[in-house]
DNA sequence: GTCTATATCGGGATAGAC
DNA sequence: GTCTATCCCGATATAGAC
């Protein structure tokens, strides 16, 4: 594979992702890809064989991006108000520089859900560590009883869903104003882990 | 128009919300929902001229079920605290019925966004009521300082997301016992109402 | 590796009989 | 109102020249 073969294949991927994750596979045109990688349609079956094999790699890409590796700071030996707060931060920011990723993943799933299973098991996810530190602190009266299931849910409930509800939030809350919307998501990054600390965190009730 | 007529009509729109939903509108084909309702595929076109006056009419209910009604809650005048268990037992009740909507309606409105504004104009969404009524709690030190759109953003996020990642969610927190899901889900109406009376009551902070 | 030309097919839409 | 038959375009995919 020669150098220059690497820069289209390249530029096929790059292309490939923002028409898939901006119309998903249904509605992604092999001409618009190759438009915007501003070469021929037939190269795209030259360096991938059919839309779909395209759309794998640019699928399976978009998930090992956006869902793991986070798991990394979640299994991490920090403090667990300080992993609440790391999370948000780093996860908001991930997001922000593709904001569709969110509603592109979780469409495509949906679309095919045995993709889930395939996706799911070839990566290390796996919450148990931040499972049994929720349950420790709450064994040792740190923190109010929760179920660590629905704290982790709703911690990254609030951190996702303003992306995929962004349209509508957007339109309803600032008249369409986009600027003023990342400024919103901006503050999220404190605001979120802030509310949740301020759920869980003893010494309120009696 | 005919009491037949009626009939025919009807179920060609519910076969059509079945497929659209669960497609989207690219992935959907005319065919399918023409089997689904037993029907012929040219009588799609006799009832509804095209695919896209179908698909409006399916996207169009299916936004005004989803996104307005539970406004008048919100605008009423019950207590705060009543508010948020309301909603959240209420509107996941409604997705409940069908899980697959809130993805749908974001799919499509990112795929569409002028849809946005065309949309909410035509419903009287306007949350200035319940803002309002935050700020209010929050003066008077009934509970702690928070932006009522945070409030509000976390309150629909925690309801809605856990339907939109569903298949994640199920996979990775109950190896995909879809039961078992439900039961989380039900226990949402209650843990996420009080997770967040939890964060913005009084008394606990000084 | 990259292009042009073309095969092939699926799907939305229409015509027209009943 | 409902069906069958058909049109026709757009989109994926392939063949083959350069």
């Amino acid at each position: 594979m020669s150098k220059m073969d690497l820069n289209t294949e390249q530029a096929i991927l790059e292309a490939a992702k923002q028409v898939f994750i901006q119309k998903g596979m249904d509605g992604a045109r092999m001409q618009e890809i190759a438009d915007k990688a501003g070469i021929n349609k037939s190269l795209l079956h030259y360096y991938y064989r059919s839309k779909n094999k395209l759309f794998e790699a640019v699928f399976k890409e978009a998930f090992f991006k956006f869902i793991p590796n986070i798991m990394d700071l979640m299994n991490s030996e920090l403090p667990l108000f300080e992993k609440i707060r790391l999370f948000a931060i780093n996860y908001i920011d991930i997001i922000n520089e593709n904001p569709l990723m969110p509603v592109f993943i979780m469409h495509e799933l949906n679309r095919d859900p045995a993709k889930v299973a395939e996706m799911i098991k070839s990566t290390g996810i796996n919450p148990s560590k931040i499972i049994i530190q929720i349950n420790e602190e709450v064994a040792k009266g740190e923190i109010n009883p929760i179920d660590p299931f629905h704290l982790i849910v709703n911690l990254i409930s609030m951190c996702i869903f303003p992306f995929v509800a962004q349209p509508i939030l957007q339109y309803v809350i600032f008249n369409e104003n986009s600027e003023v919307y990342a400024a919103f998501i901006e503050q999220r990054k404190r605001e979120v882990p802030e509310f949740i600390i301020n759920s869980i965190k003893k010494d309120k009730r009696s």
